[in-house]
DNA sequence: TATGAATGAGTATTCATTCAT
DNA sequence: AATGAATGAATACTCATTCAT
């Protein structure tokens, strides 16, 4: 090509997708104090001076790719939640499902593990995230349980306790896999992973068929 | 006085560990970067310069912290798993308390959160840890479950996949402690968690009875 | 709409002046370093890059606000000056009664300390203004205290140090009401503050009447 | 020398001195928001780090050289009015000429300059200002004026407003000299230039003699 | 051993200036 | 003429690390 400067595009309104998409990769990536704004910039193709037309401050790009990545999923599992016919395990099943292809697949599956990291340094960040990813998790699936508890399908049990016994390994895989799996840990298997904990469960949850 | 001389003494040779004792109160408290070194030193009450005379650099004591912190309790739990006589569940329960106790309600409960936060920067820490942690505790999880499956007190499973979803709720359970609970959101209740954890297991795992 | 068209034709013309006015206030506010060209452009209504349109860098918006502001007024003070008939010393109050009236009362009345504060900065700024204001501005007074020491009005005297002297409480008038004034010092009362000058400067200058 | 680094002196009781001394001189060559801190350190032959050691910030440095720079001086002008005998207005002379020596030809004399430069940017430095230095040498001033009047050798006057007519010539002194001065505007002669402000002064002061 | 003064590389942030539209 | 998105040089400030004492 002859344009030796192919610069000063005009992006507008691409440009905080792209950016986000940058940072959300180096804050995965790298953490969140290890990551350069310079390289977020030079990743998303901008210059410094550009990041700052978007986002005010490190801090508010950090919290622009939390809020943007996660919360938009939720509403999608309610609507699941809403209209399902079946079992409650089946009901289970499909959330976890659906999480695992909109999350746990995706560039996304690296937020747990950021939020994690990193909540002492943004409590802000990390309420926001309890309110509105954790919380709405939770009524999910504690509203499957008692739904099974009241029909019969399963046990009496501590559904408070319950839910975040279920929650847990599905948190856990997705942080295990940010993290330790870059050092030579062999790799989780996500999808045997997930079985095995749907196995479990089934036989822990449901009562006993005469 | 005539105590002077004793107490430096005592001094010089406690220093390493108050020194790690300091860093790790204050690398859990604020993560690993940023943790000063300024403060650690000011914690344990020494000049900054002392620092440097018992580890090499900022990342030498994170790694120290680590490695001083962790693996004495896994022999524990080792000769604890040999010396068993009883059912393989309540093998599995025993570990699960000796565990709670000397790690989860101690200080050196919030070292799975900066590794996890810090594995990619420490890949070497990273590794460590799981060759000497992870990978033994997964290895007394992994002994009781064939034990019980062997003798019948347990169903056939996938032995590797369930060491992780035994193993995962734990985990998350420190994690979670040192991370989101700073932000409003409320603390789990580790005794109920840990016993519904147990007893959905113990539903999933044991073979029925006939 | 049928006026649509002479508005803009009139904002066109009106640019100039209007950015002027918004640099002048601003400078005037904040100082040169601190005040941000942002803040001009939407002070002004109009875009950052329509003022690079008109003056070509921040410095020369500075000087043209310098230039444009203070210059006029000379020629006012110096037809004065060669219409006057009176005593010498009524014309030193009707040119301080001008001078007042036509700047002293004016946003221009920020300017002096403009130029104090900037002059090793801009040196071009500070010696177009000591040749074009200050240096007419000491001929009027040198004019009219020659001409009352010739008449015998005054007493014989050093007139280039008296025309300094003369000059400095008026210029520390607009330079104090522009700086420690918004800082809880409470304000001069110019009126009672001239007139002191005045009578204190009559009864140094004038012959004792016998 | 064969000694190709000297560096790394101690030198903890000196560098405050050093460190403020250099600041002024930067301060008052080239305002405040051009300084750099960096060329603050060079001059003072210290690196970066030094300085904030020392002093926490650019602002604190700014006020540090403010604070050390000019009060000492007002305490020395009250003793001397003090212990004065003489006509309040030999009083006078004696006041402006210590004021003279020890701030009129020294560095601290680009300080006024500086303080009406800065203080719309630094109002708790103006404020500290007018308390400690200008309302201290308006009393002192004052006193002598009252002084006179009580005794007959002034005119009754508004003693108020005759302090600032009298204080205007000697500020504006010091700030002509450290701003227009570098910008081929011929030098003010400050000698005479006193002179006859003082003899101006004596004039319009005093009662007439019979 | 222990100190703490000194260092300087590293980074977030600002803002005058440019230029494609 | 007017816009406003994009640029990048400039700079205050931090903190791990060094070293003379």
């Amino acid at each position: 090509m002859s344009t030796a400067k192919p610069v000063r595009k005009r992006r507008k309104e691409a440009r905080p997708g792209e950016l986000l998409a940058a940072a959300l990769a180096l804050f995965v990536e790298k953490g969140y104090a290890a990551t350069r704004l310079d390289d977020v910039a030079a990743r998303a193709g901008v210059s410094k001076g550009t990041l700052y037309l978007y986002y005010a401050s490190k801090e508010a790009l950090f919290k622009a790719v939390i809020q943007e990545g996660i919360v938009p999923v939720l509403a999608e599992n309610e609507a699941i939640a809403a209209s399902h016919e079946g079992s409650s395990f089946s009901l289970l099943e499909k959330l976890l499902d659906h999480w695992w292809t909109r999350i746990g697949c995706t560039a996304f599956a690296g937020i747990p593990k950021l939020i994690v990291a990193e909540a002492q340094n943004f409590p802000e960040i990390a309420s926001y995230y309890t309110t509105n990813v954790i919380a709405r998790g939770r009524a999910l699936v504690g509203a499957a349980l008692s739904r099974g508890v009241s029909s019969g399908e399963f046990r009496p049990c501590d559904v408070e306790q319950t839910i975040d016994v279920i929650i847990a390994p599905l948190l856990m895989l997705l942080i295990w896999e940010h993290s330790l799996v870059h050092c030579g840990q062999p790799a989780l298997q996500p999808r045997a992973y997930l079985a095995t904990h749907l196995a479990l469960l089934q036989r822990g949850l449901c009562a006993a068929r005469v």
